[in-house]
DNA sequence: AAAGTTTCGGAAAACGTTATCAGCACCTGA
DNA sequence: TCAGGTGCTGATAACGTTTTCCGAAACTTT
C-alpha cells in the first residue's frame, strides 16, 4: 500500500495533473467546482506531497539547518526550542547539527547541509576566528544568520542580545539598592559575549565607585572559573560580584556558601542569560534575562527575506534583555532569604519600561525595515 | 554560478551519466581508468549530489525525525547530542521537532516528518497515553524507536535506561556507607521513569530497613517538589533520601541546606539521570548516570535494521546504568565537604564490575542478536 | 574456432512534482 | 462578424538522480 500520489488524485477527480498540483498548491486560480472535486478526492486518498520532489522541481526544501557548537551549553536548549517553533510556524524543518565546539566539524555540517540543499542556515559559531571561513563560504550560496556569537566582521546577517544594555541593567539595578565595591568575574578573549559584557562593565561601573572598572577578574564561562574567581576578588572586600555570565555566578555563590558569607546580605551575586539554573539555584540567581523568543523571530524574519541578488549590506540586530531580579541581589537592609517571587514580581515591572526603549536597534536602519 | 550536477561531470569526463552515478555512489565496478577521470572531474567541478534528487529517485531521504516534548528538559540535551552523533555518523541528518509536552503537537509533528519522508523516527512520547496513536500510526509506515519513555505495550521497537538496575546500585552504594533510614522522593504516576524507579526502591529498601519501602513521598520531577518534600520526609529523621531524579535531588539539597542540616554529615542525598546540575551542585550529588552515548548507539543501530515486512515482535531494550558517587553522599565518619573528585574515582573501579554484569538486556533475545 | 561468460559503458525510463505553453471556450467591443 | 481579451484546463518538459536493460568487447572454455 503505497502512498497516493498526483497522478492518482488526477485519475479520482478526473482532472490533470496540472490541474491537482494547481489547486492543492494555490498558485493559480482553478474553477471552483473542479477545485472541490480535487480537494475531495485528495482527501479520500489521503494525499501527502512528496516533498522530496517538490524540492528537486522546485528548488527549495522548505528546510533550514541549525549549527551549534554545543547542545548542552545551557543556554542553547532554550534557544533551539524557540528557534524551531518560530522556523515550524513558516512551515519549515529544522536540521540539527551539533559540532561539539569543533570548528573542523562544524564546516563539515555545513558542507553536509548545503548538499543536503538547505534553504537557509542558522549558525552560532564554534569559533570567533576558526569558524569565519566556512560560515563566508556558506553564507555566500544561502541566507544565513549568525545568533550569539560573532564571527568576525561581514560575515553574514547577525541577530544578538545587546549585551552593553544587560550590563547596564544590572549596574543600574546594583547602584539603585545600595552596593558600592562590585567587582567582575568574566571571561577573556575576544568572543563577543566575553568582550561585550567585559567593556559595558568597565564603562559603566564607574558610576558606582571610581575604582570598580578596574576590578575585573578574568578566567571563563564556566562554574569552575566561578569557584575560583571568588577567592580572587574576596581581597577586594566586594558587595557585590557581577559575573559574566551565569554559570560564573553560579559557582561564585556556591564559593562564598562555603565560605560562609551571607548572600545577599553581605554581597550580592548577578548573572548573565537567565539559563533555568540561575532560576534554580537558592537563593535565585538575579540576572539579564535574553529576548530568546524575540532571538528567534528576528532570525526567522532574516531568513524568510527573498534572496536579494548583488551584495547587500550585512545586517546587525541587537535586542534588548530584561533584568530578571531575585534573592541574591536583594537589599542589604533585609536580608531577604526565602521565596524569591515577591521581589521578581516586584521588579518586573520596572524592568518593563526598560524593555520598551531597546525594542529592536536595528544597526543598519534601513527605512523600509521599520514597521 | 549554479551547482554542477551529474551532466555536466559527465561532459567534463567524457563518458555517460549513468557512469558517473556509478562511480561516485560506487554502487557498481567501473573502469580504473574511467573512474579516475571522473573522480578527477568531480573534483575539479566541486560536484555535490543532490540529495533531493537522490531522495526522489530512492526512496530514501537519509533523514531521520526526533521528536522531543521538550528539549529544556534538562537530561534531553545529552541525549540529543549523542543520538545526533550517532546518526551523523551513518551519514543520517537529523530534524528535530520540539512538541512542548504536547501531545496533539506531538502528533502534528509526527505526521509533518512522515510527508517530508524521514527514513525512520525517534520519538520521546510527550504522555503515556495520549502519544499511543501517533506513534503507533507512525510506526506503521517507518522504522520507529521509542527513547527514554514508553507509551504502553506493544507500540514499537524501545530504548531505555534499567531503572531497576540503577535504584539498587543507589541502595547498595547507600547501605554499604552505612545509612539505614532512607527516605524515597519520587514522582506520582505510571510513567515508566516514575513508576520503575518508584517499585525498584520498594522492593531494594527492605534490605536497609523493614520500614524504608513504606517511607515514600510522591510528587513531580521538579526542583519545587524536591524542596517540598523535604518538609515532609523531615518528620521520619532520615539519614538518607533517595530522589527519583537529579532535579528533585537539587531541590531537596537547597532545601536540607537551608535547614541547616549537615550534607553528606547528617543525610546523604542521592539523584537519577545524571544531568549537568548533578556535577555543579555543591557539594557535588552522587546519582545515577544513564549510559546516554550507549543508549544513542542501540537506538541508531535498531534503526539500522532492514525494514522487515510483516510484523515483527518489538524490541526493548534496557542498559544497565554507572553510579557516579559524589559528595552528596560521603561516609559519615569523615564530613567530606571539598573536592568531589577523589571520591568519586574511587567508587568508579567498583562502579565498573556492576556496569559489566548489565551490559546489554535485550528483553526479546534473539540468539543472532548477541554479538 | 565457436560458443559461452564476464566486464564495462551507454541509452533511457523512472521517481513525483512544478512550470511553461498552448488550446479551448466564452466574452467584449467595434 | 471578427479581432482581441480572459478564464480555465491539459500536455508535456523539466528537475538530477538511480537503475534497468542492452550491446560491444574482451576473455574463457570446449
Amino acid at each position: 500500500m503505497t502512498d497516493a500520489t498526483l497522478r492518482d488524485v488526477a485519475r479520482a477527480s478526473g482532472c490533470s495533473v496540472a490541474t491537482v498540483s494547481r489547486v492543492l498548491a494555490g498558485t493559480r486560480p482553478v474553477g471552483a467546482e473542479t477545485a472541490e472535486r480535487v480537494r475531495a478526492a485528495a482527501e479520500q486518498l489521503d494525499y501527502r506531497p512528496n516533498h522530496a520532489a517538490r524540492a528537486l522541481r522546485s528548488r527549495a526544501t522548505g528546510t533550514v539547518g541549525l549549527v551549534l557548537p554545543q547542545i548542552t551549553n545551557p543556554f542553547y536548549p532554550t534557544l533551539v526550542r524557540e528557534l524551531t517553533r518560530a522556523l515550524h510556524a513558516d512551515g519549515r524543518a529544522v536540521l540539527l547539527a551539533d559540532c561539539d565546539d569543533d570548528p573542523a566539524a562544524e564546516a563539515e555540517h555545513i558542507a553536509d547541509l548545503l548538499a543536503r540543499r538547505v534553504d537557509a542556515l542558522l549558525v552560532i559559531p564554534a569559533h570567533e576566528r576558526r569558524s569565519r571561513e566556512a560560515v563566508a563560504a556558506a553564507a555566500a550560496r544561502v541566507p544565513l544568520v549568525l545568533m550569539d556569537r560573532g564571527c568576525g566582521p561581514g560575515v553574514a546577517d547577525s541577530v544578538a542580545v545587546d549585551n552593553a544594555t544587560g550590563m547596564d541593567l544590572v549596574l543600574d539595578h546594583l547602584a539603585a539598592t545600595g552596593r558600592r565595591r562590585v567587582c567582575f568575574l568574566g571571561a577573556a578573549g575576544t568572543a563577543s559575549a566575553a568582550a561585550e559584557r567585559r567593556l559595558a562593565y568597565e564603562s559603566g561601573a564607574g558610576a558606582l565607585d571610581p575604582d570598580a572598572p578596574g576590578r575585573v577578574f578574568l578566567g571563563d564561562f564556566s562554574v569552575e572559573w566561578g569557584r575560583a574567581a571568588v577567592d580572587e576578588a574576596w581581597h577586594e572586600r566586594p558587595d557585590a560580584l557581577v559575573c559574566a555570565n551565569d554559570l560564573i555566578a553560579v559557582g561564585a555563590l556556591q564559593r562564598l556558601q562555603q565560605r560562609g558569607a551571607d548572600v545577599p546580605g553581605q554581597v550580592a551575586v548577578t548573572g548573565f542569560d537567565d539559563i533555568p539554573m540561575a532560576a534554580l539555584s537558592a537563593p535565585g540567581i538575579t540576572t539579564v534575562r535574553q529576548p530568546v523568543a524575540e532571538l528567534a523571530a528576528e532570525a526567522a524574519r532574516l531568513l524568510r527575506r527573498p534572496p536579494e541578488h548583488g551584495s547587500r549590506p550585512h545586517r546587525t540586530i541587537r535586542l534588548a534583555p530584561d533584568l530578571v531580579v531575585r534573592d541574591s541581589s536583594a537589599p542589604q537592609q533585609q536580608s531577604g532569604h526565602g521565596t524569591s517571587e515577591v521581589s521578581e514580581v516586584a521588579e518586573v515591572t520596572e524592568v518593563g519600561e526598560v524593555s520598551e526603549v531597546g525594542a529592536v536597534k536595528d544597526m543598519t536602519a534601513r527605512p523600509e525595515e521599520a514597521q
